[in-house]
DNA sequence: TTGTCGCTATAGAGAAAATCTATATCATAG
DNA sequence: CTATGATATAGATTTTCTCTATAGCGACAA
């Protein structure tokens, strides 16, 4: 109970008297000089001069004071830190995100994210979904958003849809009707992102059932590669919708629906250890994550959320 | 007992281990555990993420490290700085002196104080005995080293005597005999210092005892302007035996055996607070000072002293 | 001087807590 | 499927803490 005798020494020391300092403490008088006292046999150093009129620092006392003054503090900030860290009025939050997310949905995110809790610090490491996996296991993050993966140890929050969306230059002979047929698309040049994506698979897969054979293919490594070919009129793309939304509404791409497509998409997660429970800023992004898209309506949402939503404009982040 | 459990915690995030940890402290495994739920409980937030190979830190738990660890170490250095002073290893001597003690024999007391004890840190404040008690009262300095003084909150403890003794210049008629009678000195021009001092009405005593009223006198307020009117043949003085023995070792003042002198010395003492307990650095000046001039046989003092006497040459400061 | 006031110190009882031993539980590795 | 190595839990014992009541002590005033 060592702490609670530092506090009686600051307390006494301050007021000069045991008896107000045990009024201040909420204790009575025998109990502060008992703590007293068992400070000085823990420290083997008179640490007061007892007199009739109260109580006055040894040089031993003095000596004391600002160590004494160091150890509360520390401990009493350090209680402060926990508590902002529970309502995420402070803390940090070290996200993971997949490339597409990173670049597309998470910027969006992170604007109401810091709008809401401007005091929590926020990094962001990229890497692909693997490594979005592996470095949510090591707690390298605190949470990795990418495509829904599975793995034993985590847990998966469901984000939004990734849908994949056909983009041609504005230019392009699909633009005026706004759709084609799969067959059609077959005959265009295909760009192709990230043969690593379980994209990549879904879109031959597309074909392929399609039964087309014959491809004509390019790949690149990143969305945005794909977008700029698309825009050069060197082919059409299936691109993640986020990844397309500002340059489809720019009128730098153009959405072309696909008759008879299957629902092409893929659910984007936040991945998070189930053993690790969420920090405060943890919590407060996925509450921010998954309000996000879902609501407009800002009495459903935490006070906190709701003031932020009311001072921006609603735009929709994920359609 | 939450300082215990900060130390628990401590150990806990450093060795990943419970039972180790608690290895470590010398206590049960159980109590470990408990005392890391308490300090959970007591914060309202988990710390540690329980897995059957080991604990490891949650996010709250990583940020509450540093300040466990400057909670811990403050109290930690401030317990080392006590036993620092217990030791006069470390700590602060403040001293008052009057102006005589301070001028003549404080110089060569500190000289082997701060031999001894050099990591204490010592400052002197100076000024009139009165003052001295008055600071000593106040608790502004430690110790007064003064004139022996009486009031029912202070002990005094003897350091040394201080004698009044006879100076002339070397040139005087008295320095060839090497001593003379007190109705002979009647007749010199007599150079007082300090008509505040007690000194002042000693020497007065000694005249009128001996039935001579007529006087030449002069004052100054100070000894050391004295010794320079000695020295220029504007008179003979009684001056304190630690203020002229450097003088007369230099050839600078002769000095002169009295005939029929009562004792005219009075005890120089270091004035205490009753009530304050001796400090390790003002035991160890009391000690230092206590055995300077007592005793040249190293074998009586402290180990610490005797070190320190072994390289000094053992100047005898106060005769 | 004596009584009163305002402190701190002490004693003893009752309540609270910390610690220990023994055992349960749980996940993993072989 | 068992052995291992870790944490969690239960219950008893011991220790410590805190409280009430009271003693003791020095200062101050009548």
């Amino acid at each position: 109970m060592l702490f609670g005798q530092l506090e009686c020494f600051l307390a006494v020391a301050r007021l000069g008297n045991v008896s107000r300092a045990a009024e201040e403490m909420f204790l009575t008088q025998p109990t502060l000089t008992a703590r007293i006292k068992a400070l000085e046999d823990e420290l083997g150093d008179q640490l007061f001069i007892r007199t009739s009129r109260g109580m006055r620092l040894t040089e031993a006392g003095k000596e004391l004071v600002p160590y004494a003054e160091r150890c509360v503090g520390s401990f009493e900030e350090g209680r402060r830190r926990l508590a902002e860290m529970r309502d995420a009025s402070g803390g940090r939050l070290v996200l993971g995100a997949s490339p597409g997310v990173g670049t597309y949905a998470l910027p969006g995110l992170l604007e109401r994210f810091v709008g809401a809790y401007p005091r929590v610090s926020v990094s962001v490491r990229t890497g692909h979904s693997e490594d979005i996996l592996a470095m949510t296991l090591r707690e390298e993050v605190q949470l990795g958003l990418t495509r829904a993966m599975r793995h034993p140890e985590i847990e998966s929050l469901h984000l939004y849809e990734d849908e994949l969306v056909l983009v041609v230059d504005p230019e392009h002979r699909f633009t005026r009707r706004g759709s084609a047929s799969v067959a059609e698309i077959g005959e265009e040049q295909l760009i192709f992102f990230d043969h690593d994506s379980s994209y990549f698979e879904q879109t031959q897969a597309l074909f392929r059932n399609a039964g087309i054979r014959e491809l004509r293919t390019m790949e690149v490594d990143n969305i945005e590669a794909a977008k700029r070919m698309v825009e050069h009129r060197l082919g059409v793309a299936f691109l993640p919708r986020t990844a397309v939304v500002r340059s489809v509404s720019a009128g730098n791409l153009s959405l072309i629906a696909v008759e008879e497509k299957p629902e092409m998409s893929r659910s984007i997660v936040a991945l998070k250890r189930r053993d690790v429970p969420a920090s405060g800023p943890v919590a407060a992004f996925l509450e921010v994550a998954s309000k996000m898209g879902e609501t407009r309506d800002t009495a459903e949402l935490s006070p906190t959320l709701a003031a932020e939503f009311e001072n921006l404009q609603l735009v929709d982040l994920f359609t």
